[in-house]
DNA sequence: TGCCAGGCTTCAC
DNA sequence: GTGAAGCATGGC
């Protein structure tokens, strides 16, 4: 277990971020996350200090780069012009959030589902599809299980998936199962990709268009140039921005300001 | 009970 | 190329 003091890191806020389903609160200020196969607590005091239930060599060298924590978060911050109130709002309240470095099969899965459908509702499914098809991780009780692997759920039939709440996305998540995991789609291999052609070969998998694509960038490559626009999103366009804005002006890390954006517009309700 | 959800695909036009 | 309809299901 490690202490650390840590500016621009609150687990509360990346929790309630909509870009993961598998950090949820335990008790008061406590969060379990669950990334690959392993699984995390951590929590942050009053004071700001920062509880991780792991050692020091394990979060070097996973939770530090999941975390993002070597990105300056505060220059991101500081860059947001002071003439734009919605946003100054956003980042204050928002000034914990974190892009995480998340699985990019996973996000893959994961953003497929939730395409209509509300946050509790894809935590649902995902914890589901983890439950029957992914494996049992340490020594919980409840027990917890991993996020099932392509060949795991290309192994399964579009009905048996369809199971987990996934209703006609179903046909989507099976056939880029069996797309990743014959090999036709090398995720892997697909991180060297530029952002062009990486979104490119994003769009040709079944039930991914330009929404879940942006968000599978962001969320699963760390392009943080990614400006996911959704129900959400286009709500605060139209209601802050009178229709118009231009993530072009943040060139290169839009995929923050989306976050402090998506969190406040949810915060404030 | 009815509405809506971090959209995508298909099909007219 | 553009716009509208249809889609399955769960949460509130």
């Amino acid at each position: 277990m490690i202490t650390l003091q840590l500016t621009n890191f609150c687990p509360a806020q990346i929790a309630d971020s909509g870009q993961c389903f598998r950090f949820q609160k335990t008790e008061d200020c406590a969060y379990r996350l669950i990334a690959g196969k392993h699984v995390l607590q951590v929590r942050k005091k009053e004071n700001g200090e920062c509880i991780f239930d792991c050692s020091r060599t394990e979060f070097d060298r996973l939770w530090k780069p999941y975390f993002d924590l070597d990105t300056d978060y505060a220059a991101f911050i500081a860059k947001v012009p002071s003439s734009d109130l919605f946003l100054s709002s956003a980042v204050k309240a928002g000034s914990g959030i974190r892009i995480l470095r998340q699985d990019p099969w996973e996000m893959l899965i994961t953003f497929i589902i939730s395409q209509r459908k509300n946050i509790p509702a894809i935590k649902s499914a995902v914890e589901l599809l983890s439950q029957k098809f992914g494996e049992p991780i340490g020594d919980f009780s409840p027990p917890v299980f991993s996020f099932p692997s392509a060949k795991a759920l290309a192994a399964q039939s579009p009905e048996i998936l369809r199971g987990c709440g996934l209703g006609y996305r179903a046909d989507y998540i099976y056939k880029a199962a069996c797309m990743v995991a014959s090999g036709q789609i090398n995720l892997a291999a697909a991180a060297a990709l530029d952002d062009d052609a990486l979104f490119a070969l994003l769009l040709t998998i079944p039930g991914v268009g330009v929404k879940v694509a942006n968000c599978v960038l962001l969320f699963g490559f760390h392009r943080i140039g990614a400006f996911p626009r959704d129900v959400w999103i286009n709500r605060i366009i139209d209601e802050e921005y009178g229709g118009s804005f231009a993530p072009e002006q943040y060139s290169g890390r839009a995929g923050v300001i989306q976050q402090y954006m998506f969190y406040y517009a949810r915060y404030r309700t």
